[in-house]
DNA sequence: TATGAATGAGCTTTCATTCAT
DNA sequence: CATGAATGAAAGCTCATTCAT
């Protein structure tokens, strides 16, 4: 169903598209924004654009689904040169995680924001590759439990929590802010880990209180 | 500016009309709603509405709105009732934000995923209730950490954390799922004791290791 | 068809109703004016019209016909006073309408731009009145000119040249306007007479030339 | 504001829109005329009307401002080849406009009754240009005046007055009538005379008494 | 007599999509 | 590959009118 238009993916006036396409979708929304619209952005009159996708529900798919199709391999990559502990595989899986959002937060906010604007096909496959990735987390946690460095009430609902927290930063976050990249994911790894943390075990490698401070 | 219409505020109807409209909003999004369909599910004919509600903007905003007043107040009696040591007043704000969430998940969930739908007059409106509401966590948590019990690196960026992570909860709380609404509190109440609790003081009211497993 | 609902005819509420109604129309044309835009006008609700008025219709033609009795009534009470020669007649006839005119000029100018709003039935009563009067002023022409006093080329043509022209007068009359309404009577009397006058007669009560100028 | 369409000016079906459009409002009234008649009028279907007109009100606009434009300018083409002395200039003024009325009665009619339906900015637009228009009027009776060959009142409201009187002709002239263009250019051509001939001057060039019998 | 609510029909406008050129 | 034009469907909203209370 819907396969792409022969021959245009990868055009200039296809990434044209996608690019205008993806910043709409993120300001306006799917059903908000019109290929009127995206058409005029890149000087294009509408029907022009069916020369390059063939609807506007697969413009859509293509944009999420190649974003979680990267999101997944990146982070493959990331955990692949991670350190085989859990704590250390949870503090790379967060530093990923977090540099990723901020980088592409638009295709993340799409990503999640416009789920329910997929038709049930495309929605199914979008699902099962977020399950994939929550996976991975959960995976992590549960070695921790298992190894006694976590303490994890529940991996499923506690991975839900972390990506939801992490999640929410792309949202606020503005290149020309307040907070570096590097201090947001400093934070966020040190406040995951503090609550994952197993307190019975001795403490390593926290900061030093105060030292937060230079963060603001 | 878009006083609701006269002496509907209240009626069974009107009360139809919000009720289905929230439902309709939060499953289909604002845009995709169409007025037509909210008419029907209540047995009336799409003009009609207008003997209750002036505007489809209208409704989304008296649904955001009076959701946020109601968010804000039942915070305000809910800390009112907390202990005044910032780790209880944490954990009562915590519980308090879960249980209200599972509660309204639908009112929760469009009061963010909607808010680029709401004209600009009542984006602010709602803007400045959500940050009213956000200054009562960062007052907590500087609190905390005036006093050395929360190690905080950023408390705006710490607070934007943990409401995200709460926020996630309705998007997969199912009344009928595994976890109840008390786990799921007791879950996050923990989640943030941990991510903000400051390491270097005793341990106190940490629930044994292990025990959570009880909760799944 | 369409008789006026029982009883309401006379009513201090029927009499706020024409009169915001005629402004209204006169305002912004029968198609253009709402019924709730009227309504709101008196202080009722839209509903509540319709136990004065039995439909929009109806006000509108109660509005034009009882503006045209009245006119072929007074214009009878005006000839019936003026003097016997057709040159007394037609001054008398112009007087009078321009006078009727300045007064009434809301129901002179929706009596003609509203016509095509009237259903055929109504259209046609009204036509039949505006012939009636056409005819008053055919009757003048076509005297003076059996008697040698006007000179007319075609008395239906003049006739209706003069009415245009005098009608032409409560588009622009204003009350607080430079020229007074026994300026502007006696300005269009002038005109009219030097119009239709024959200039093979002797002049007769034409102005000293000049005197115009304190008109102005 | 309101640009045409591009590229849909001037292509057959956008003269249709025009023609059709043109007939409906000088038949119904602006308000009274849907889209979907005008549409259907000409062979398509409701939305592709905004394939050539952006809204209702630009075509309204486009219909009234394009008659106007074209009446100044074949205006001031008559005058350029009226001879010079103010009796004919009037005479060549009131000629073109009688012809130019019956020509365009549809024009001429919706520019007078539509004018309230154009919103503020149209509107003032066409004002101005009525003003321009009733200027050239103004200026031959001054000149007439002040070389004491007419007798002129009040030279704004003696212009209102003729230009009123041949507004009418578009109301009632039917080619197919008992008086041709000709005759009826030639007879109010002569009502206009006579209205503002100066009688202290000897007559000239006054048709025979009686000859006018001969237009019936 | 006034009211709030309902109705069915209608409005202008926008939409995604198609297609001949 | 781009365009102008067409389409059917649907959008939000207003209308005159009705009616139980």
């Amino acid at each position: 169903m819907m396969a792409r238009t022969q021959g245009s993916s990868g055009t200039a006036t296809f990434e044209a598209i996608r690019k205008a396409g993806l910043r709409l979708i993120y300001e306006r929304g799917y059903e908000a924004m019109s290929l009127r619209q995206l058409a005029s952005e890149i000087g294009l009159v509408q029907g022009s654009l069916y020369n390059h996708i063939s609807t506007k529900q697969e413009l859509l798919f293509i944009l999420i689904s190649e974003h979680m199709r990267d999101l997944l391999q990146h982070a493959d990559l990331a955990l692949e040169e991670a350190p085989k502990p859990p704590s250390g595989r949870l503090a790379a899986f967060v530093d990923f995680h977090v540099n990723y959002h901020i980088d592409r937060k638009r295709e993340v906010f799409i990503s999640y924001s416009e789920l329910r604007s997929l038709e049930p096909k495309n929605f199914e496959a979008i699902v099962a590759m977020r399950k994939d990735y929550e996976k991975k987390l959960i995976l992590i946690l549960k070695a921790g439990a298992s190894e006694g460095v976590f303490t994890i009430a529940d991996p499923q609902a506690v991975a839900f929590g972390i990506l939801s927290m992490l999640a929410g930063i792309c949202t606020w976050y503005n290149p020309k802010g307040r907070l570096s990249r590097k201090q947001i994911s400093a934070i966020f790894v040190e406040l995951v880990r503090g609550a994952v943390y197993d307190r019975t075990s001795p403490l390593v490698s926290r900061p030093a209180k105060g030292r937060a401070g230079t963060l603001v």
